[in-house]
RNA sequence: GGUCCGGUAGCUCAGUUGGAUAGAGCAUCAGCCUUCUAAGCUGAGGGUCAUUGGUUCGAAUCCAAUCCGGAUCACCA
């Protein structure tokens, strides 16, 4: 149990002891950081209880004060400023918390249980390549899957890919007109890229076909339907639904250049799936479903045989779900999708990372769900994050100011190479340690920039501004990482030391301002890390290791590890800084960033 | 118009179930390398927490109204 929460529960104790009678609730009592500028580690708030208990909070303070010091044995001293209780909790506490966790390889974590729950993220289409905005969605599907598996949960990761549907019929046309048969492996280029190329040339010639109709005197909303190439994509569209073979093989032959260009993005990124959905597998489900809301009178079917659902009860719309022809729409198959997931695994819980503007949509299915008694409703939850603007506004592909994922990763790494050889910091790496480097700082730094911000605010970038490599980022956490490694290879520790490695120790200095920040910071992760799962938010890590870092850099400069003023000194900072690159490794980890040992 | 989300320093953002004088980073300015890595540390300046009212010992935080920005409300996906 944490020391605060261990606070909590002596104050509500001490209460009860010391006035007896008098009902104070729990909620009422809050244990807060004590304030730098005041003596003291954790602060107990008297206002609640002076009303309760009618008495000064003077008087109350020092009854409390001493109670607990007395009973408890946490604490060394106590202070009382205008209704706070500063309570000083005793360096033996603080001792015995590095002795029992220093090297804790799971510091943090949470004992398995089975509590099943799936994160679909990425889900992406097949007709363009990745960009930044996805970026966001990856990372923080990633890290959301990795923060619950330490929280002990039994965590599938899942990728619905968008592979059908008139969009990606729309590259297949496109090159079938345009490319002469060009392919990845003839041209070079990565086939996620290729076929978004085709995709961007559907829409020039679409554009130049429609804007000819209506020149020649067609109304624009009929030209759009009329243009050849469109008329031609939804004949594509049909000729693939009904299978035909032709299309179905252009198709595969498309989508698998598709994904070898994902797989080699993803395995940059550094992400991973445990389960892969296909939108051309689950496309027709759903229709089961809602002919059983039907027969249940929880459906209802209009004149022209399309299916609806009434949601106005609960302050939303009436939604289609089967058209008049008996033919689904999108949220038809969703609803079909989350059942399917649900009876794969035994779900518990099944987390969608989408961005905010499917709100409305995610809200629509979870009710749905509900009103037909599907038992995957409850689990369902989304996770909704802001979209990544430019200082223009949107990113717009048909503008051509979508920022490429690939590109990025380049960029970052460029970046990283540039920022490292300006600082004259190559020294003593081979190449091939250099380019590693240059690749964990620049994702590093990218993965943080993306994660850092709360997931449901939107967030802008600004490309020509591109990424800093100081300040709140991944790359100050790992230079104090490497800081650390530099000393405990200097005094031939290793990374994770044996028990034994300090079992001599002993306490018998104070310890120092600078020590115990850091200390007691250290001692919170496990909270902070429940927090980031129960919140459904990794920019909490980000936060944290942020802080650590600081307070580590601070301690490093104020104090020196190796020339300790005396053995017991060296130890217990040894310990520490153990103990930080540890908590420092296991949250980045968590996130997907990697920190070096030497930079 | 309905629903939802956001508005905190010049910029990008933190701010736990309401708690002490609202904090970081960037940028600006002034210091700190003969020392375990200066990608760092220390300090300074910078605020009508969108506005107004309410709740109370106490409000950036909770409630109401208003203003501004965004998303969404398709027989699109």
């Amino acid at each position: 149990m944490t020391i605060a929460a261990q606070i909590k529960m002596a104050t509500e104790d001490a209460l009860k002891h010391l006035y007896p009678g008098v009902e104070i609730p729990v909620s009422s009592i809050t244990v807060n950081q004590t304030k730098p500028e005041f003596t003291g580690d954790y602060t107990v708030v008297l206002f609640p209880f002076v009303k309760l208990l009618r008495k000064k909070p003077d008087e109350l303070g020092q009854q409390l004060g001493s109670y607990l010091i007395e009973k408890t044995g946490l604490f060394s001293g106590f202070d009382i400023v205008s209704g706070f209780l500063n309570l000083t909790v005793t360096d033996k506490y603080w001792v015995n918390f590095l002795l029992n966790h220093f090297n804790d390889q799971h510091y943090a974590e949470k004992p398995k249980h089975d509590r099943r729950i799936m994160v679909e993220y990425s889900s992406p289409n097949t007709n363009k390549p990745l960009h930044f905005g996805h970026l966001r969605n990856i990372f923080l599907g990633f890290a959301m899957a990795e923060v619950l598996k330490a929280s002990g949960n039994q965590v599938v990761k899942a990728n619905l890919i968008n592979d059908r549907g008139i969009h990606i019929c729309k590259s297949m046309i496109a090159w079938q007109h345009y490319a002469q048969g060009d392919t990845p492996e003839r041209t070079g280029i990565k086939g996620d890229h290729l076929v978004g190329d085709y995709y961007v040339k559907f829409n020039d010639v679409y554009k130049q076909q429609v804007a000819k109709l209506v020149s020649e005197g067609m109304d624009e909303a009929i030209a759009e339907k009329e243009a050849p190439i469109m008329k031609e994509t939804q004949e594509m569209l049909r000729n693939w639904e009904a299978g035909d073979s032709d299309t179905r093989s252009l198709w595969e032959m498309m989508n698998g250049w598709v994904y070898k260009g994902f797989n080699e993005s993803y395995k940059r990124l550094g992400v991973d799936f445990d389960k892969m959905y296909y939108e051309s597998d689950t496309y027709l489900l759903g229709k089961k479903i809602v002919e059983q809301g039907l027969q249940k009178g929880v459906l209802y079917k209009k004149e022209d045989g399309s299916v609806w659902v009434d949601l106005e009860d609960e302050g939303l719309d009436q939604k289609l779900l089967l058209r008049g022809d008996g033919t689904s729409v999108y949220i038809t198959q969703d609803l079909g999708t989350a059942k399917l997931k649900y009876n794969d695994y035994k779900l518990d819980q099944s987390i969608y990372v989408i961005a905010d503007e499917q709100n409305y949509h995610m809200q629509v299915l979870k009710l749905i769900l509900k009103k037909l008694g599907e038992p995957c409703a409850d689990g369902i939850y989304h996770l909704s994050y802001g979209m990544v603007e430019l200082p223009t506004g949107r990113m717009k592909s048909r503008e051509g100011t979508v920022v490429d994922a690939d590109d990025m990763m380049d960029e970052m790494i460029a970046l990283a190479r540039e920022q490292t050889e300006q600082a004259g910091k190559t020294e003593g790496f081979s190449q091939e340690e250099l380019d590693k480097l240059y690749e964990t700082i620049g994702m590093g730094a990218l993965k943080f920039y993306l994660l850092r911000v709360d997931p449901k605010k939107k967030m802008i970038f600004d490309p020509k501004e591109s990424i800093d490599l100081h300040g709140f980022t991944a790359t100050f956490i790992q230079y104090a990482h490497a800081r650390i490694c530099s000393i405990l290879r200097k005094e031939n520790v290793p990374l994770m030391p044996p028990n034994t490695r300090f079992q001599t120790f002993c306490c018998n200095e104070a310890i120092l301002p600078a020590e115990k920040k850091l200390m007691l910071a250290l001692e919170q992760y496990p909270s902070i890390l429940e927090n980031a799962a129960v919140e459904y938010n990794p920019s909490l890590l980000c936060n944290y290791s942020f802080l650590i870092a600081q307070l580590f850099n601070s301690f490093y400069d104020e104090h020196s590890i190796s020339k300790a003023e005396n053995e017991e000194k060296k130890h217990l900072r040894l310990m520490i800084i153990v103990m930080t690159a540890q908590v420092l490794r296991h949250a980045m980890h968590l996130l997907g960033i990697r920190l070096p040992e030497k930079m």
